[in-house]
DNA sequence: ACCCACATGTAAGACGTTACATGATTCC
DNA sequence: GGAATCATGTAACGTCTTACATGTGGGT
């Protein structure tokens, strides 16, 4: 099967968390905190946008836009269509974590804790395998010397793995 | 100017690394830690490869190949291609240190210091920028709950980025 | 008038994935 | 002998980047 296309689940998303938006203000929204976990250039909004109207998950609002801008919203298909992709489960490759979170705006939305655990599981068998391979590699003191580079990237991805465990935890434990 | 391509200084650096590779085990290598940083199909390695040869940069090495595999060593040539890329200056995109520190294995190369010290400025204006973005954003509590998905990924950037930058400093230190 | 930011669109090419193919060796 | 893994290769396709192109509106 083919891969799920992200990016139009992105303009849904970046649509639906500000109510309306012209294409380019979306391709400004990448320069903020969404940036940090996807991007999309101009010339792939216009027509993604295009597509979606096509699909009925988005229209021009009239009301706003004029000769220079045209403002998208999103539609009832859209916003089943956002919910859905929003629900799927997670996985280990893709990462899609950061990205779905951006786009639950209520902290009591029910999604919000099932996304944090979900990821929780996927980081904690993550940080159970990092451990394991520098128990594997680098049991010897000779074998980090002759791999430092290797052992540094390793130890950073533990600490990493560990520190967003934690973090979950925390969020987590906040949300009750 | 067209993009840097990353795979073959990717290919290079593992060869370097193993002293000798077949195709396969390249492939094989993104199953380890070097597949938390990037990826590629054999699709893609076996036609690199190839024009790895074409351009002086890999040889196969006669001695250990047989009908079944064939391994490549590194080149002069070779070296001095991935010795280049691994000095070019880290950009605060696309985000090579991970990457090209896994390439580094001697401790005390001096290329080791640099790529953390350059890592750590960025990091740190990075950081700065995330902490003006989330005073900016989310002042106020009401701000907070009204997009409260996009305040956890900021404020969960911020900690990674802090916890990066001491891991970082850290590592300094003990170079010392 | 000119420049710049705003705003949209299309086309060519690079890059990467999935699928299709083939053959050798090892293990049961 | 059949299945799984090793090992290599190519083809079709989808996605994304870079570059080319055009027009509007506001400021000086």
């Amino acid at each position: 099967m083919p891969k799920k296309r992200v990016l139009p689940y992105i303009l849904l998303g970046l649509i639906n968390n500000q109510a309306k938006l012209t294409g380019y203000q979306i391709s400004q929204e990448f320069n903020n905190e969404i940036g940090e976990f996807w991007h999309a250039s101009h010339s792939q909004i216009y027509p993604e946008l295009q597509r979606m109207i096509d699909d009925g998950w988005v229209m021009s609002d009239e009301e706003s836009s004029d000769s220079k801008s045209t403002y998208y919203v999103i539609t009832d298909k859209g916003n089943d269509a956002l919910s859905e992709w929003l629900n799927e489960p997670l996985s280990e490759k893709d990462d899609l974590f950061s990205l779905k979170l951006y786009f639950v705006k209520d902290k009591h939305d029910s999604l919000m804790k099932k996304l944090i655990q979900q990821q929780l599981k996927i980081n904690s068998a993550h940080y159970s395998h990092l451990l394991e391979r520098k128990k594997l590699l680098f049991s010897k003191s000779s074998d980090i010397e002759s791999s430092y580079g290797h052992y540094l990237i390793l130890s950073s991805a533990i600490e990493r793995e560990s520190n967003h465990i934690k973090w979950l935890n925390d969020v987590l434990e906040e949300l009750k």
